[in-house]
DNA sequence: GATTGACATGTCATTGCTTACATGTCACCT
DNA sequence: AGGTGACATGTAAGCAATGACATGTCAATC
């Protein structure tokens, strides 16, 4: 379901777009939020088609299908961000190695911390430039208030923010016990 | 692949458990790191003995079949642990409806960043009573230092609180933008 | 003229996951 | 004796998602 409310959200951004487009748009701005392949954005279109949420407004060069939303596609999307109540199925790779991490000796464990720490780093880096990015796009032209996925921008930054505090202060505990350890067992 | 993951390290944690047992410890203490049906658990259960990585320790009363987990389970669980890289597919419903949020109009964006909010503390109260029972459970035993799923659930809670503060600093950011609409255009 | 690479759209097999169906045991209460 | 509800294990249909396969156009470079 989510995947068509994504679909239907950039194509009201872009005003219309074709399969392609969406597939560089998910790869683009809306990746840190949903993910999905050209194989699955375009039978979904098909399907929308088919369910008259979007229509084929033209065909351009090479097969491009130029897609368009219909009224009904509108009322969907909207529905949607009124109706819906939140509950994704959590499932964090993260999260789960967080929780098992106490089954590993301390030096193993600090070690897989500092390398999620290094992967945190890195997302934190392509999100700073992604907002970057926009900030310079919309200090060209004149707009102004609460742009397209800037909410959600802030949001991810935020949270992982919060990520890498969390790594510092689980590396700080365990390296503590650590030490403790040593000293209790020098064997 | 995770599923199985997460099946091993709950066995690992419980010494052995019965497939029941281990649909139970979904519910509770994995709940808010990984989700999985008994239906999903069943099947993975036998694929998993087939794989030689758990196996059928002993039969108990009402065909209950009680697992538990081999070396080869064990060095599975260990090496993943270890070695793998977390790419989670970034899928989010609630970052989502935040991406799509500036489509509708001010008044109605609130309205849903309220629910939201209070989605998100029904959550926090959720995860700090799961703190608080797992506090009671260790004060009674001498147990010290850091216990299983104990990073997790800090890392959870933190992502939470997060979450609220972002919901409250988006609902102030609309509401300031509302008064000023208002003040330009008192139509 | 040939190759490279971005543009552009699709299918297919497999795996993961959800929901519903289906069956049966055992303890306790009435 | 019958009902309820926790215990216990499975199967099957169908949707969602991934990764690989497959095909073809067009512009620019070599």
């Amino acid at each position: 379901m989510s995947l068509r409310i994504a679909l239907l959200g950039l194509l009201t951004a872009y005003g219309s777009a074709s399969g392609y487009d969406l597939t560089k748009g998910f790869e683009r701005s809306v990746a840190h939020v949903w993910q999905a392949g050209h194989s699955q954005i375009y039978p979904e279109l098909a399907k929308m088609t088919a369910d008259g949420l979007v229509t084929v407004a033209a065909e351009g060069a090479r097969g491009r299908k130029i897609y368009s939303i219909t009224p009904e596609g509108r009322a969907e999307l909207r529905a949607w961000l009124i109706g819906h109540d939140p509950s994704g199925p959590a499932r964090s790779e993260v999260a789960l190695q967080a929780f098992l991490l106490p089954l590993l000796e301390t030096r193993e464990a600090l070690d897989v911390l500092e390398r999620l720490k290094t992967h945190m780093e890195h997302k934190l880096a392509e999100l700073e430039a992604l907002r970057a990015a926009k900030q310079a796009a919309s200090a060209q032209e004149g707009t102004s208030g609460v742009r397209f996925g800037d909410l959600a921008l802030d949001l991810g930054l935020r949270q992982v923010r919060t990520s890498l505090q969390w790594a510092d202060d689980a590396i700080a505990q365990l390296g503590r016990q650590a030490t403790t350890e040593e000293g209790a067992d020098p064997s």
